[in-house]
DNA sequence: GCCTATGGTTCATTATTTGAACCTCAGCTT
DNA sequence: AAGCTGAGGTTCAAATAATGAACCATAGGC
């Protein structure tokens, strides 16, 4: 793996930690040399992708990333396309509604909408949607090239419940299923109690970049709900890609830069 | 340099262009020769931090930054606790007030509120604020160690406008008299016709992290009211490292992470 | 049909990265 | 207090990855 690759998975791992650590671990977490761990943090630091706490010497995110997502929404505002969509839906179906974004290899959370009442499913925004155990990933990878399906389940699938399924071949049948649907179900396949139904929000090129996911409590919801909730997933998904997508396909050509002291 | 550090500054300079670019363009840009641009961006590319259009060909930032500044806004929520303060002070003083913080060896705009009147300075969110010729640039150097004072000063300073201090020994100047009182001034040195005061905000081993500015017409704005203005931005800056480094100086041990399906 | 400019690729040369061993310091044990 | 342990941090010869001139492919302009 080229040196940047390996520096970025760096700044991952420190990305998926939920606390700060030391040069040590961030080596063995990286399987690194200490010495080389130092250097990428070092040189990470120098660009403000990392931080160093002056007492504890503890490693943490640093702000560049806060610079750069600034520059990125402020021209790519996908979050302010999207959430309209995702509180109309969740208004309509009255269950929790979440949008991922796939980045770094992963489909991670970038937005939740709860529905107003008591008994609902907790989704946190950035928590990771693994491929094989969420509706959201199923609907991802349903509608990925076959080359990546079989990258994602040639990888150890993890059982995370009872249900959670993990044969590849399995899985490759729910693919088909939801690429016929249009819509995935995941029934408690990361957490017991708890069904959804996702749908991709694709790119005009036909690869999806995320996808809208409502998720229930399995016990108060029949097979004809889920398959509602599926449709207006797919609809807020369509509804995303068009607005997103739609008429500016160039997005280059800024509005003015003003600047004042 | 470092390899990493060079494709770090490949996607600092992206960033810092208003539009997507080409190739050619981004090696030109960065002084690399075409192949190494190219295999740096595909190496970014494979970590989500830049895309590239499938149209165009062209580049931009994408989303891995994202993701890792809300993670690191989840744990280190600097805005969340320095908005309030940026707020309060725009409505005692009635002008614009915005909030720089150090990434990557700059000052960069990360929050503007405007005063509720109609003739404001305007101040975008992202901008970068030289060194030398703004108030918040004087009071980030003025606290800085002596070294980084010389290696700012060693670097070509723009002239902005005809009131810009380019001369390094009177930049020091301002630097001391900044030191002595507390807070900067910078009297149309990147605009004219705007006056403007700042002051730093410190971690608790003095070092600053960023600026509070207030930003004024020229035209409307007296002796007095610029160090009412100073004083003010201490108050808010002072406000903020406390209420920022306060109490809880350990910030790991995260709350727990709950995810659903 | 030719010219030019773009994105993209190759592979021998070259410079950078690598990591075992080392140093230093702080806290703990005896 | 001496010795131990494990942390962060550093060194330099050996190993490896980065480099870039020259290349190909394609698209648009003339």
């Amino acid at each position: 793996m080229s040196t940047i690759g390996k520096a970025l998975s760096l700044l991952d791992t420190l990305s998926r930690l939920d606390k700060e650590v030391g040069l040590t671990d961030i080596a063995r977490l990286c399987s690194l040399d200490k010495a080389t761990a130092r250097r990428f943090l070092v040189e990470l630091e120098k660009h403000g992708f990392v931080e160093q706490d002056p007492d504890s010497r503890r490693y943490r995110i640093g702000s560049a990333p806060v610079r750069l997502a600034r520059i990125r929404e402020a021209r790519y505002p996908f979050l302010r396309v999207a959430v309209p969509f995702i509180k109309t839906l969740a208004e309509a179906s009255a269950e929790t509604v979440h949008l991922s974004e796939f980045s770094g290899g992963r489909l991670s959370t970038i937005h939740v909408e709860d529905p107003p009442r008591a008994h609902r499913i907790i989704v946190d925004v950035g928590s990771i949607l693994p491929f094989h155990a969420t509706a959201s990933g199923l609907a991802f990878l349903a509608f990925c090239p076959p080359a990546e399906i079989d990258a994602a389940l040639r990888k150890p699938l993890e059982k995370f419940t009872d249900h959670t399924v993990v044969d590849p071949k399995l899985i490759r049948g729910l693919l088909d299923e939801t690429a016929a649907r249009g819509f995935s179900i995941s029934h408690q396949g990361l957490e017991a109690g708890v069904i959804s139904a996702a749908a991709p929000v694709r790119a005009p090129d036909g690869r999806p970049v995320g996808c809208v996911a409502v998720a229930a409590p399995l016990s108060r919801t029949t097979k004809t709900a889920i398959d509602h909730f599926g449709a207006q997933a797919i609809a807020a998904a369509n509804g995303i890609s068009e607005k997103y997508y739609g008429s500016e396909r160039l997005m280059g050509t800024s509005p003015e830069t003003r600047r004042r002291d």
